[in-house]
DNA sequence: ATTTATTTACGAATCTTTTCGTAGAATGTT
DNA sequence: AACATTCTACGAAAAGATTCGTAAATAAAT
């Protein structure tokens, strides 16, 4: 739990985080939509998930039904806080400005992100 | 050149990005002020790196010089943009919200943001 | 000139992640 | 009942990344 999922760790979680608790079979199929991966193989990565902490699972059928063990935001904060510290050296304006530079914001976005921006000074004008 | 460079490839572009052209040894030096690394470690990634067009190095002299073959801002967009897509269903604005809800950005760099917000507002319509 | 140090090149060991083949158990079908 | 399908478990192959040992060449030091 302590550490960071992998790329297919993550994608799995994905998946568990929108649909809830689900079987393998559900997981891979919907995997399969965007890209081609055995059912063996996403068997293997829930199980080995199932041993670092990030999925539970409940055994009590012979189709086991697999749930997220972490939370979507602590995991989306430990990427943010990787990212930040090895490639914007722990600063998080930085990773902002960059990530807003790409331009795929859209009037909506940037008028949430200026509330945050009011939240986070105190509220001031 | 096409495909993103690993955690220790992305330490020595750093290294590159803020230092300038550097031998492997300078780049090695650099490197086990904050971890240990071993100095063919470190010559044989870079090597690699050379191999993958992320560095050029000129090799007039014994001790060849290495450069960084891949602007800073385009890498830095390209592991934004993966994060974006992996975790945050390639929304900016989610990235950033999440980014400054850690908490760690300074009342200036808020201010920066904002400006930078302001420019993007007034930059179309 | 001989020895010592530094550097590159090469290959392999190690580790992690991803992938899949195979076997056996449970379920479903005919 | 016999056969086929679905599922889990296990192990290992394949692929990628990291680490380092060793050898050969060059440079520096004595």
């Amino acid at each position: 739990m302590s550490n960071k999922p992998t790329e297919s760790e993550l994608e799995v979680l994905k998946v568990l985080w929108t649909k809830g608790p689900s079987t393998v079979r559900e997981v891979n199929d919907l995997l399969n939509e965007s890209r081609e991966v055995g059912y063996t193989t996403t068997l293997k990565i829930m199980q080995i998930m199932a041993q670092k902490g990030f999925v539970s699972r409940d055994e009590s059928s012979r189709t086991h039904v697999y749930s997220a063990a972490v939370q979507e935001g602590d995991i989306k904060n430990a990427l943010v806080d990787r990212l930040m510290e090895t490639a914007f050296s722990g600063s998080a304006s930085q990773l902002v400005m960059q990530a807003l530079g790409r331009g795929n914001a859209s009037k909506e976005e940037l008028q949430r992100i200026k509330e945050l921006i009011k939240r986070l000074e105190g509220g001031e004008s």
